[in-house]
Parts: structure tokens; sequence; C-alpha cells
RNA sequence: UCCUCGGUAGCUCAGUAGGUAGAGCAGGUGGCUGUUAACCACCUUGUCGGCGGUUCGAGCCCGUCCCGGGGAGCCA
């Protein structure tokens, strides 16, 4: 034992050969003593079920080792696989051999045979992935991974890593964390000509610029990676380091764009429930009720749609009262997404055709003169889940904005000559990935969907 | 960052009028049983978030800071 070679217990569950001999290496999840004999529940991580083995009094290192066993006790264990005489289980491990590979203290193991409040399991997120919740997300984060390349991959798309390091900041996208490479930067003094870039750089807050210009040389990419926020946000739905999904196409128009986002959302909700079932039966039981049923409602329905002219006119018209007042020009407040959403639709919807003053400088004039074509994909619970725009691809108007915004088109040189030379029109958006998984696995804080979350003043490890 | 609620045993919480701290679970010991939130008996555990103040006396009142929940802003 040692190299690897040993049985996942998903497949060992899947495939139930009963009477033939197994390894299984794993962690101890609790164990029941009996007559002459011990039931060892073991949980290896590749499936939310653990395996009973049956680990006999008459086994060398029983009274030692087996008897003293906890939560948390690496083992592995060789035996037969056989069929369960007792209720809750198929079929089970008749041990010939149980090895301790690594002890847990059971006074001091954080990890007990309960549940455990998120908050709690937040302080200690080195251990937390062997919660039965948390193994579940980190499993379901993985398959929807694997999903949305999936997606791209046989639809054409070309993944394109843009830079973690960035010296354009995609305004409008929020606080860039600043990177330097000095020491006196820390005094106060501005990083600049000097500096490792010889200029300002950060954490990209969006790979979308750099995402455009491969789109006008490939055709249809996408971007899947990390991004950083920093602005001093406390809530259930922000992170400071976060995935983001950005797909970027050429030829497209904002109607193309919409029809991309809704098929990637449907497509990666079918792929989930599809692949991990067990996991997503867990979330529908303990995390959100009715989750399943939510999601199969997503799929199967159209989303909505309504222009942001429209979305206003609703808004003044609806019998409930909101805090903030709606008013054509200013942004929709959450309280209005979430009524529109979750009263209105009751289905993800899709608000386009924003106007131009509160809308970041690439997105593209509408013929109105006043509007862009931009599209916010909002879903119940979660608000927006996805943001986008057809993409401003006439030089002069572009140029035009960016004066109005107030933007240095010198810094933006390369952007612009993407207008300059063969332009087209093009498109995309992004798709905030713990978001989604929020989404999709009913956890109520963001801070459950990604394995370290970093929020303001929370990085441990 | 703002509003609001909270921080008491390893975890989840209770703590009545300011008078010196409790339950369940976990853990330990023993028993019993093809058990599975195992069961039964007994036992252990506290800088009452930090600092400062009021008071004869503070878990409780006041100030301040830190952390967490909910909401807002910001955002994906």
């Amino acid at each position: 034992m040692g190299e690897n070679v040993q049985t996942r217990i998903k497949n060992l569950l899947a495939k139930k050969t009963v009477g033939s001999l197994v390894q299984v290496a794993g962690w101890i999840r609790t164990r029941r003593d009996t007559g002459g004999f011990s039931f060892l529940e073991v949980n290896d991580g590749s499936c939310l079920a653990n395996i009973q083995v049956i680990a006999d009094g008459s086994l060398a290192n029983y009274e030692a080792e087996i008897r003293k066993l906890s939560a948390g006790c690496s083992v592995m264990v060789e035996g037969t696989l056989q069929a369960s005489p007792a209720k809750g289980q198929d079929v089970e491990i008749l041990a010939a051999e149980v090895v301790v590979v690594g002890w847990a203290d059971p006074e001091h193991y954080p990890l007990q045979k309960k549940r455990h409040s998120f908050e709690f399991l937040r302080e200690i997120s080195h251990l937390r992935p062997r919660t039965n919740a948390l193994g579940a997300v980190a499993r379901v984060r993985s398959r929807m991974s694997y999903a949305v390349h999936t997606f791209f991959q046989e639809r054409g798309f070309c993944q394109v890593h843009t830079p973690i390091i960035t010296t354009s900041d995609c305004e409008g996208a929020g606080e860039m964390f600043q990177l330097t490479a000095m020491e006196t930067s820390l005094k106060g003094e501005e990083a600049g000509p000097q500096d490792f870039f010889g200029r300002k750089a950060g954490l990209t807050v969006s790979g979308q610029l750099q995402a455009e210009v491969y789109a006008l040389a490939l055709g249809n990419v996408y971007t899947f990676g990390p991004t950083f926020r920093a602005e001093n946000s406390n809530t259930s739905r922000h992170l400071a380091e976060f995935w983001m999904i950005e797909p970027e196409m050429a030829f497209c128009d904002l109607r193309g764009n919409m029809r991309i986002a809704e098929d990637l959302l449907k497509y990666l909700l079918n792929d989930v429930i599809t692949h991990c079932p067990d996991d997503m039966d867990l979330f529908d039981r303990f995390i959100e009720k009715g989750l399943l049923a939510k999601l199969r409602g997503v799929m199967e329905q159209d989303f909505a749609h309504i222009t942001y002219t429209e979305a206003v006119d609703r808004l003044l018209q609806a019998q409930k009262k909101f805090e903030f007042q709606v008013r054509w020009g200013v942004d929709l407040q959450s309280e209005h997404e979430r009524y529109l959403t979750e009263e209105v639709f009751l289905r993800p919807l899709i608000v386009t055709d924003y106007p131009a003053t509160i809308k970041p400088f690439y997105m593209r004039v509408n013929d109105d003169g006043r509007t862009v074509a931009a599209m916010d994909i909002l879903v119940p619970g979660i608000g927006e889940i996805i943001g986008g725009s057809q993409r401003e691809e006439r030089l002069d108007v572009l140029t035009a904005r960016m004066a109005t915004a107030g933007i240095n088109t010198a810094d933006y040189a390369w952007y612009l000559d993407l207008r300059r030379y063969g332009t087209v029109p093009h498109a995309g958006f992004g798709l905030g990935f713990e978001r989604l998984i929020q989404f999709v696995s009913g956890m109520a804080n963001i801070r459950e969907t990604i394995p370290f979350p970093r929020t303001p003043g929370f990085a441990p490890c």
C-alpha cells in the first residue's frame, strides 16, 4: 500500500463487485464498537458516501489501534467487499488489514461528528473540505470548471490566458490592487516610472480588454481565471479574489451574446445535475430546500427579457414601496433587481440597453444615442450573475466616449488599434464563477464556494 | 465603508433585577448491542472577544477596537 493503487470509494460503490479483494485509503468519519468488532466509516473524498468497514476483534492491531480510531484519522484498509446484512448500505468491506497512517487527537481535532456552522468551518479552511457540505462544493466546483471548458471547446472557442498582472484598468470594473516591487511605495509614494514595469501596475479586475485582442484574431475566445477586486466590500456575494469566465466573440452582436450566455448557464446546470447527483441531492436536502426544482425550472424556461427603460416603467407602476426611488438614468438598486427577478418574472431575467451614462466607455452606443447595448443577467437570490455588452467597434464613437469619460486615449492606443485595423462588431460577458456555484449549490454565503476565500481582513492561508 | 444584530466550555446556545456561570452535543472512563445522529451510566472543560471606565461588586451598564451574521453601497 502506498502506490496510490487503491480503489476510490466512488468506483467501489458504483461497481459493487461483491467477493472481490479491495484496498481503500481515506479518513475516518466515525467509529462504532459492538460486541467483538468495530464499524469504521471511511471517506476518501471521491464522493459524498462513506464505505463501512468491519474491523473484527481478531485483527492484530484491534485493541492497540483500531479501538482508538476517531474522526480525522487516516487509514488504509484491505479486505473483501461483501453484501451488508444491515440497512443503511448495500456493501461493506470486511477488513483483513487496517493500517493506521495518521492519528488525529480527538481532544483537539476540531471537526466533530455533528453539524458545524459555516462560520466556524471558515475559521478552519484547512480542514473544512473534510466535511460533507464543503467536500460536495469542492467536487461540484471542479465538475463545473470542467464543464465550462467543455462547453466552449465543443463550440470552437479558444481559451486565452489573459494577464493577471496588468497595467490597464478595465474602467468601471471595481478597485484595483496596486502592485509594486519597491519598498518606497509602502511609504506612500505612488508607483511610477522607476517601478518594476516602468508604470503603474495592478492585479487584473477583468481580462476583457485583452480577450478582445484575441477575439479579433481568433474569432471566438474565452478566459477563465482569477480576478481581483480591492473594494472594501463585505457581503455574502463578494470576494476580493474570485474566478471569472469571460467569453468574447467577434462578428457577434448583443443578441448572439445573450444566446451564448443563456446556453452556457443551462448547459452548466444540466451538466452538474447529471454528473454530481449525490452532492446536488445533499444541497437540495440540507442547504436549500427545493434547489433542484429551482434549477430545473431555470433549464426548462426561456430567460425573461426586458430593457432598462421598460424595467424602470415597470418599477414605477409597481405597487411595492421601494426604499430607493426609481428614475430613468439611475442604476437599478438591489431591491429593484430582486423585485423583478424574484416577484415579477420568477426566473432569470436579462435586462438590456442601459443608459450610456451609467455604463463603461467600451459598451456600444445604440441608435437612440442615449443607451448602450449592455446586458445584465439577474437570477433569483443572487442578483447579477452575468454582465456583458456588445463592444463599441466604431473608432470615432469610442474615442468620443473616452473623452467624455475623461480617459486618456494614449493609454489605450493598443485597444483603439483594434478599431483602427479591421474592426468588427463583437461582444462578450463576464460570469462570476463563485456566484454561479452559489446559485447551483444554494450556499447562502459566497465564502463557502471557493476553497480559500479572500475578503477584507481575511486571508489566513 | 454605512445601518443593524451578535461574540459565554472544543461546537451550538441559555444566563432572569449588576451579587461571582449552566444545558445539549463533542471528549474521557466503564457497560451493552450488526451498528449507522448508536444506546446507558459516570466524569472533565471557561482569561464570559480585546482594552479602558462606572460600581463595594460587571457575562450583564458605558466608551473604544477586533471579529462574525443580516441588509445597503460597490461589484461578477
